[in-house]
RNA sequence: GGCCCGGUGGCGGAAUUGGCAGACGCGCGGGAUUCAAAAUCCCGUUGGAUUACUCCAGUGUGGGUUCGAGUCCCACCCGGGCCACCA
């Protein structure tokens, strides 16, 4: 056939909703919507800012512009948010529902280095892409606050962000950060005291102080850091990485490098400072309660003891029994040399103290040169002389510990996991005094104590910690028991008088003097009390979290507003130097080798020119990093709010009306009524799990910084967010293993075939490298946006991953076909709707459906929503000619749902103003309420009849319609009731025997 | 290893506070329409028994609480996610 079109186009009638004709009316509102700017929201001051209107502010986490497009997976999110603004807006809130592109990052700079072409080239080009596909699915973005962290004005804001994050203090009294000159202020007064014993180890007033002494006094504040600290390393990419950036075999997440920790100078954030404020501010947020609890876990707030130990003079009498004859013998006074060896340790257990038979140091703790001997000491038994491969024989503990450093040092996170288990480590041929009961334990240095917690040395308990456990066992050290493990427990656990594991739950203490007999809580409560009398210890509380990495040796990032001088002091730029524009370079590619000792080289040192500055005569090296890919994500969404202020981050009055919290307090329950469940910042934010903790970490510590400085005037960015799923497909792999072109596999007979060779089903997130993506654009052409929207919402609940089906589509597909049917004649396009009023039993429905929708609507039921609408228009399907005072509503509530379809029924309707912001139907209650409603009657619990009652028909009322039922009659004949349960409204249940 | 989430027809999924399991859609079967097909419309569709009325079983497995359990409790199995020697 020459035209493969023509037959179908004779028979097809012109006005029949297929994929053509929904692409021409979805094209047609696209136009219409950009020309009336339908979907720009006014701030407060502007024109046409309506102020009678309470506010919704509606966000998705902004994308990444990547190159190969969006597929169905992608706007999952994107359409619920459109359709819930949508909603919002004909329920009469202005609602500010904007779209930004997270655009700095690693792939476009790779692209960059392969190509030579600038990033923000492709970076451009990949936006517009996208915000092209998002259009054509109808996504009504606010037209006028697109934004992307690449454009020079909006970095400009991160830039002075971080000024004011380096310009600030947290001051503990206030539990706040303030302006630096705040805590000069303090220094100068003495309010403060100037520096410790690094900083100021002469105890110098602050007036006496250099400048330089002074300034380092007051970094050694700041918010914002230089710390030298050990960092991922990947020589072969020239730059440090994220934790979140090396994948567990250790090697970086892009190009499979091998990662090195080593210690670098970089740019620090102290997050530390708000650990117990990001904890508790948690509790009022409208979050889905496992991200709470991971971000919970990933600040780890543990409360325990810290508890001093003190170490054994070399060579000095290790044979006291008791702290107080030990501290005779040892001479323990104030200010003796052997104080400087006290080593403090971190415990949750402190109870539990009493039975620490040794100590264990992180192989890189500072004390551990101090403690090492020359030689073993008598005591020592075989087993402590080092257990770890490699270890060298005969070797004396400085050997020994040396090389069991070299060891640790070496071994990678993923060897560490692997042998868990197996404990290695060293006696250092010291001695310390347990301070509760003077005995004398040895100390080791293992890498199972980490260096980044607590204090980097701990008491160990191995009666009562699995870790501890293990390694006494290995290393033939004793196990007491201190806490009284239950019955049921010893005799599993206790084989021939000896421990077979760790007890580490709680009991009563035992062997333990002074909390002989109390239960754990009590236990702790006393030793804490105890060991601060006499001054061995204190209550303490320790943080998993550490201060966050702040800087990246890439090209594609925001250049920081810092310059140093020629001593190498930092030096701050002011908010008229902003922004710090990224300089142009030849070679965006950072320094690579294979040398895990080699230093990064930014790349912008390239550019030479611009690495200088000159103020008033004197030279300046500007900072070569650039910050990391979170900076622009932490704050994006108060740049919508205003995006083209040019004097302030935003308006206050702006930021007030948008951000702040006018109602207080969250609603029990999983459905969110916006009118009163309101706890302050942006009113919804979806976006996927994957974000848990770093990006709503970092977010939240931003913006209670600026909350703190008096920029915004809410505690929290995001008051309520919510997750959607991921769309799964099935994928499919060869017999090689490779993954084949899943649009291109057959099924047959339940079996899969690609090119006659038969491949293997898998199901996984959808993405180009399971070979499973489905454009968006494609499902566009076949059958229209509204078609992709209603099938991507009609999958399932918004929050669980499900698969795609293309197959399914044709549902949803239908639904639209037929409710158009309904409305419109197919021939001549002509509207079919009658002014006369519908039948009863039509109008009942309608507003049970009304009522049905709202609810769903609401809480973001958008499967059942779009039920519930199906229900309704089959019913309709059967009628001659759909009532107006029924089609209205019925368009209306399609809407956000099927926005252009629903434009046009609308305007065929007669409106010319659009359906946008026009009400939504209200369901009238008087219609809701059935006169008779089916009841079933249970028989011990099994239905055995149906009655019909009024839906208030007390329980008396409803045993005698049962009772009169003819099954229910039957059902019980031989039979004597018990019992009756007669809920109204509900059912009846007769217990008989 | 720890913690979290989930498991309902051939498939995606519905089921207020415990109260008629399987809404709605896909697929499948049957019918109407058509010269035929597509499209459309109607009927059926958890399994088993039954001509039928109807009966029995049934929400991963095993126990429990209850007049009544997909829903609550205990133990276990399977799948997914997060963290992973955090003292």
């Amino acid at each position: 056939m020459s035209n493969p079109d023509s037959a179908t186009q004779d028979k097809t009638p012109a006005f029949r909703y297929v994929g053509k004709l929904a692409q021409q009316i979805e094209a047609k509102w696209q136009d219409r919507w950009d020309e009336n700017q339908t979907f720009h929201v006014p701030n407060p001051g502007d024109a046409n800012f309506d102020a009678s209107k309470p506010k919704q502010f509606i966000m998705d986490m902004f994308p990444y512009p990547s190159g190969v497009g969006l597929h169905v997976g992608h706007p999952l999110g994107y359409i619920a948010t459109d359709l819930y603004a949508r909603y919002l807006r004909m329920k009469g809130f202005n609602v500010l529902h904007p779209m930004g592109y997270d655009a700095f990052g690693l792939p476009a700079e790779q692209y960059a280095i392969q190509t030579g072409q600038h990033p923000r080239i492709t970076t451009e080009k990949n936006i517009a892409n996208m915000q092209s596909q998002m259009r054509r699915l109808g996504l009504g973005h606010d037209p006028q606050r697109g934004l992307a962290t690449i454009d020079v004005e909006f970095y400009k804001w991160t830039q002075w962000i971080f000024l004011e994050i380096y310009n600030s203090w947290y001051d503990d009294e206030a539990d706040r950060a303030r302006p630096i000159a705040t805590l000069i202020e303090k220094l100068e007064s003495g309010a403060i005291p100037a520096g410790d014993g690094e900083t100021n180890p002469e105890g110098k007033t602050w007036t006496q102080l250099s400048q330089n002494e002074q300034a380092a006094i007051i970094d050694s504040h700041r918010l914002a850091y230089l710390a030298e600290i050990p960092v991922n390393w990947c020589p072969a990419l020239g730059t440090v990485l994220a934790n979140e950036e090396v994948n567990a075999e250790g090697r970086s997440e892009r190009g499979d490098h091998p990662v090195f920790r080593r210690p670098l100078k970089q740019w620090m954030m102290r997050i530390t400072e708000y650990c117990d404020r990001l904890l508790d501010d948690l509790e009022p947020l409208d979050w889905p309660e496992p991200i709470k609890k991971m971000q919970r876990d990933w600040i780890g707030k543990s409360k325990g003891a810290e508890v001093d130990f003190l170490a054994v003079e070399p060579g000095g009498d290790s044979s006291g029994t008791s702290f107080f004859e030990s501290r005779k013998k040892l001479g323990w006074a104030e200010g003796s040399p052997i104080e400087e060896l006290a080593i403090r340790v971190f415990t949750t257990r402190p109870d539990t103290l009493y039975g620490a038979t040794y100590m264990v140091l992180a192989p890189e703790h500072p004390l551990v040169d101090q403690l090492t001997q020359d030689e073993w000491p008598e005591t020592t038994v075989e087993a402590w002389k080092g257990q770890f491969p490699g270890s060298p024989e005969g070797a004396s503990p400085k050997e020994m510990v040396q090389s069991y450093r070299a060891y640790a040092e070496s071994k990678s996170d993923v060897d560490r996991q692997k042998d868990e288990k197996v404990k290695t480590g060293v006696f250092t041929g010291s001695f310390a005094i347990n301070p509760v009961n003077g005995h004398l334990v040895p100390i080791f240095i293992a890498d199972y104590v980490l260096m980044g917690y607590g204090t980097g040395a701990i008491m160990a308990v191995p009666a009562h910690d699995e870790r501890d456990f293990e390694f006494a066992r290995q290393f033939e050290l004793p196990t007491p028991i201190v806490v009284e493990p239950p019955k049921k427990w010893k005799k599993k656990n206790i084989k021939d008088g000896e421990l077979v594991s760790a007890f580490s739950g709680e009991g009563k203490a035992v062997n333990s003097e002074v909390i002989d007999g109390l239960e754990t809580q009590e236990a702790k409560a006393k030793i804490i009390g105890f060991l601060e009398e006499q001054g061995l210890g204190k209550g303490a509380i320790n943080y998993r979290l550490r201060d966050w990495l702040f800087s990246r040796q890439r090209y594609w990032g925001e250049p920081f507003p810092i310059i140093f001088d020629e001593d190498g002091q930092t030096i701050a730029l002011t908010i008229d130097d902003l922004p710090v524009e990224l300089p142009e370079v030849d070679n965006y590619a950072p320094e690579t080798n294979d040398d895990p000792d080699s230093k990064p080289q930014p790349p912008l040192g390239r550019a030479k020119e611009w690495a200088k500055v000159t103020i008033d005569g004197k030279e300046y090296a500007r900072e070569l990093n650039t910050m990391p890919n979170w900076a622009g994500s932490c704050w994006y969404y108060l740049r919508y709010l205003q995006p083209q202020n040019n004097n302030a981050l935003v308006d206050k009055e702006v930021e007030s009306y948008w951000m702040h919290s006018a109602k207080k307090g969250k609603e029990k329950g999983d459905t969110y009524d916006p009118q009163t469940s309101h706890i302050g910042g942006v009113d919804l934010y979806v976006g996927g799990a994957e974000h848990a903790v770093l990006h709503l970490l970092y977010s939240r510590f931003w913006h209670k910084l600026l909350f703190d400085l008096g920029h915004v005037s809410t505690p929290e960015p995001f008051g309520r967010l919510f997750n959607q799923g991921y769309v799964q497909a099935a994928s499919y792999k060869n017999s090689r293993n490779f993954y084949v072109e899943a649009s291109e596999v057959e099924e047959k007979d339940g079996q899969f075939f690609f090119e006659d060779e038969e491949v293997k089903r898998e199901f996984g997130k959808m993405g180009k490298s399971l070979k499973n993506a489905v454009s968006p654009d494609e499902m566009c052409e076949t059958y229209g946006a509204d078609t992709l929207r209603l099938y991507e919402m009609y999958m399932g609940p918004l929050e669980a991953s499900k698969p795609w089906n293309t197959r399914d589509i044709v549902g949803v597909y239908r639904f639209l076909q037929r409710l158009w049917r309904n409305l419109v004649d197919e021939d001549s396009g002509e509207l079919l709707v009658t002014d006369n009023a519908p039948d009863e039993e039509t109008e009942r429905l309608l507003h049970k459906t009304i009522a049905g929708a709202t609810k769903d609507m609401e809480s973001l039921g958008f499967n059942t929503a779009i039920a519930k609408l199906i229900e309704f228009n089959n019913h309709l399907t059967s009628q001659e000619k759909i009532s107006r005072s029924v089609a209205e509503p019925l368009v209306q509530m399609l809407s956000p749902l099927a926005p252009h379809i629903a434009e046009e029924l609308w305007e065929k309707l007669g409106h010319t103003d659009g359906i946008t912001y026009t009400d939504y139907p209200v369901a009238n209650p008087d219609l809701l309420v059935e006169d008779s409603i089916e009841l079933p009657v249970m028989i011990n619990g099994k239905v055995r009849g149906k009655i019909n009652v009024s839906p208030e028909a007390n329980p008396k009322e409803l045993e005698e319609a049962a009772l009169a039922n003819e099954r229910v009659a039957e059902s019980l004949e031989g039979l004597s009731i018990k019992k009756v349960i007669a809920i109204p409204g509900k059912m009846i249940n007769l217990v008989a025997k």
